[in-house]
DNA sequence: GGTGGCTGTTGTATAATGCACAACGACTAG
DNA sequence: CTAGTCGTTGTGCATTATACAACAGCCACC
């Protein structure tokens, strides 16, 4: 499995200019990777001239360009669970008002695929693309007990204080999760947001993404959360009998 | 400017594998780029090794991996445009309550970068990542007519009857368009979709994207279409106006 | 159940290709 | 005006990607 050197180097660079929040120089990009600033321009020119990067003419600066977009959208439009899943999203928000997502397992954590918002002013919404951590959000925690791919993250990092940070906990955690179908994130990601999420699964009953809802504690309270797992839990389960009937 | 050939190659095999509808064949992608099958089968475990592409385990056909996902929405994070035009697009769909859209010039085409959803049952909505063409859409047309960049499609293909498929009859459309400061698009894209766009300017009085509604021609009457106009001129000017005080 | 045609992957020698080292022009700052 | 950036471009050399194979696995078809 000999990798082609100057296609990794060029992706690499993709990567960093990703990271890049107001763009990256040349020079930069060549320290980071460790390259010659000439092999630098030449991959980043040759990622320009197929639209995958651009040059601020201002700066002379490099950031992502638009064909990372496009081709964003063709991924997605070619995902099946994407389309199944849409109507339902949509139900979720109806009945229980709060944003709803599908992620699938991806890149180590939770790869938001689609979204609907809530019709409220006060959203919760992360947006398609994000790729969560695994073992403090909902949908995470549901890839975690059903996905057979997902593994436990190395590092249990704690963003709020109510994130579980022992591999004890969050196991013990999962194990309930997978007993009573659902799991939920209470503000162990961020501040005043709570979520809801359950599995999603094939006609093998394999486990092929999660779905739920997020939004402000102030109306997902815990005296609330057993009806919005119900719903959640009912639709989830809709789901994964539409998608049984594909052979 | 010595483009860098594999990464080239990579690149182009990126673009074919979006194209792909149920995945492509290191054998059909060696024969597009015309190249051996072991060179294509190398780049192409190189772009997986790094999530750009997947391969699907039962057929070994290879996809668009999520990776692409990711860096898409790092590149849309980093566009303040969208971060302005977001409350003015929802204030579009409550206003109008029609789908709202907000789209740049790039790669021949108008990019769309945000959308809005309307709340109705029937809706129209072009998925975030589309690139539509120019002559036959509302969002497009406002493009060619203020965005300096811009060029003229070489060929107006009819996508339905009502398409304008003469340049002659497309320029007098543009001065018409840049006289009243909007466009619209009646059913030339898509049966039975209207739409209406008007031009962003940034603090230089540079056209930098569009903004528009668009939704099914039995809400979005002829009668209805001079208030539309109104309401989508008056919101893109509330925009602009706020694009203008950042130096 | 073999057999032929397909697939995608892996070895290997050769030659093309990308690389490091420069030097360059264009800016900015002191 | 000079010293320091920056990004880009030329060029010889050596690494590297390549083309041509041969390979194993799969499916379908007599």
């Amino acid at each position: 499995m000999s990798e082609i050197k100057s296609l990794a180097r060029g992706l690499k660079l993709l990567e960093r200019l990703a990271l890049a929040e107001n763009g990256a120089g040349i020079t930069e990009l060549a320290a980071q990777l460790d390259i010659d600033k000439s092999s630098a321009s030449r991959l980043v020119q040759t990622l320009a001239s197929y639209g995958f990067a651009e040059q601020d003419p201002d700066t002379r600066r490099y950031r992502l360009g638009p064909r990372i977009v496009t081709l964003s959208r063709y991924m997605l439009t070619r995902m099946p669970l994407r389309d199944e899943a849409k109507p339902y999203l949509r139900r979720l928000v109806e009945r229980t008002g709060e944003g709803a997502h599908l992620a699938i397992l991806s890149q180590g954590g939770a790869l938001y695929i689609d979204q609907v918002e809530s019709p409220a002013t006060l959203r919760a919404t992360t947006g398609v693309g994000t790729v969560a951590p695994l073992h403090c959000t909902a949908l995470g925690k549901v890839l975690l007990a059903f996905d057979a791919n997902a593994r436990m993250p190395e590092e249990l990092k704690a963003y709020t204080p109510r994130t579980i940070t022992s591999p004890e906990t969050l196991r013990m955690h999962l194990e309930q999760t997978r007993r009573q179908g659902y799991a939920i994130d209470d503000e162990e990601y961020e501040y005043g947001v709570r979520c809801v999420a359950v599995p999603v699964f094939d006609y093998r009953g394999k486990a092929v993404g999660a779905i739920g809802i997020s939004g402000p504690a102030g109306r997902i309270s815990l005296e609330r959360l057993p009806e919005l797992a119900a719903i959640t839990k009912q639709i989830g389960q809709e789901l994964t009998d539409r998608l049984s009937f594909r052979p």
